[in-house]
This record gives structure tokens, sequence and C-alpha cells, in this order.
DNA sequence: GCTATATTCAACTGATCGGTTGATTTTCCA
DNA sequence: TGGAAAATCAACCGATCAGTTGAATATAGC
């Protein structure tokens, strides 16, 4: 019944998975692009993709012979409004949000493969 | 670095786990408590609430020969500023969340050995 | 003390996961 | 027309996962 939350979970419990979503936030991308910083095959990037994209997280579509990767940030809702029912906390508090930003996302998004 | 994000949506993408956590926002509850809605066994039971454990999402205290566990909502904080990051920052659509817990919630609660 | 209760441990199983490599398929372009 | 580039497929590997069963460890209460 819960199939939905189930992959939207799995597919962000990934490193990998995260760090390719927060380049998506930049900018689509060609799947070689989104590939390139990663220390890993093609191969490996593409079935990530596969998963992202089977959780509704991204969509792809394939022009030419170039297949564009895009965010889908409207998939997080649902996980993000189940997350909320527990603990009432306000919306987003803003000073961790701006300490995240720094720390977690820029990190990631900039050198990918330093996800330990 | 961010093993924090790993275990979180890990923790999260399991239902029986979720929906351990639903029970848990009622009340806190003895191990064999916990387990007794599930068709599964108590040492099934009690390796998901040392995932939870570990992801910080509960806590477990032990009294006597009981061992209590207890919600702790914070956990989900950092994991829920991540989602936030995409998507279009706005809090949460409280109509969905409305609709979210009547349905989603109240079942999984209610009846737990129904999640498919 | 003895026994029942609460919980975990240990060892095992089958399934899934994240990664690899090599072969294919599709498309662009000179 | 014939490569080269973009991406996926297929088969494999070792690790982890979710579950089982049976034994072990505390603790409570008569």
């Amino acid at each position: 019944m819960d199939d939905r939350l189930d992959t939207t979970f799995a597919a962000l419990s990934d490193p990998t998975r995260r760090a390719i979503l927060s380049m998506l936030l930049e900018d689509d991308m060609a799947v070689t692009d989104v590939a390139e910083p990663f220390e890993m095959s093609l191969a490996a990037i593409s079935k990530h993709l596969g998963i992202l994209t089977r959780a509704g997280l991204i969509s792809q579509e394939k022009r030419g012979r170039v297949k564009w990767c895009k965010l889908e940030p409207d998939a997080l809702r649902a996980a993000s409004v189940w997350m909320q029912s527990f603990g009432q906390f306000e919306p987003v508090n803003l000073d961790a949000f701006e300490r995240f930003l720094e720390t977690e996302l820029g990190d990631e998004a900039a050198s990918p493969d330093a996800q330990s």
C-alpha cells in the first residue's frame, strides 16, 4: 500500500543518489555529465538514475542520443509530509537550513566523490 | 560524512519500521507490545527496533525486565530539512497533511499488518 | 530457589543492493 | 557509409537485509 514511501526513502538512503539530486537542483543534465564527477562506472550511475526515476524523484527524456535528467521535487512531498507528522516541528528551521546548505549540500554538490 | 542521512532514510524505507514509529507516536511501548500486531517473530521486531535506535529515531530504556521504546522525533529534523531543500521551500501543504493523517497514518497505526 | 516472562543472541537462509566488466543498441556526423 | 559517442543490458560478485529458529540471559514473583 505504501510502496511509494518505500521506494522514495530507499532511493534517498544512498549518498550517491542524494548527490545526484543536489546536482540536478542546479540544472537538467545528461547521463554522461551526471556521471562525470563520480569515481564509478557510467553503468553504475545509469542504475542509480533508474532507481531515482522509478521512485519518481527525477524524470528522463531522450532527445537524440542524449537522455536528459530532470529533478521532480514533487515526489518528495509525500515523504516530507509523512515525516512532518512526527515531531510537530515548525516547517523549516531556517538556521538549521542555512547550516545545512553550507555543509551537507554545498560539499556534496561541489565534490560528490568526497561522500564517505 | 552523511552517514546520518543514510541511516535515517534507510530506516524509514521499511514499512514495518514506519508502522512502528506511527504506533510510538501514540505512546511509549514495551518491545512485546510493539510486536503484538505484526505477523512476524519477536526477534525480527527486536531487530527493527535496533535499527530504529541506531538511526536515533527511537530510544530504548530498560526498566526491570521490560524495555520501553520511545519516539525521538528530533532525529527526523535533519532529513526533513534536507528534503525541503528541494521543491519550492514553502512549508507543507496542510490539506495534503490532513488527508495523510486520515488515510496513511490512521490506517497504518490501526492495522499494521495491512502493510502490503 | 524455581519458573514464567521479556528480550536478545547466534547461526542460518534467500533476496536485494551497489558495484564491476564486456557486449549491444541507438543516434549523430564527417 | 562507417565510425564514435550516449546509454543500457546482461551476467556476475561480495555485502547487506529481512526474516527464521533455537538457545541464552536477565528479571519478576510465588
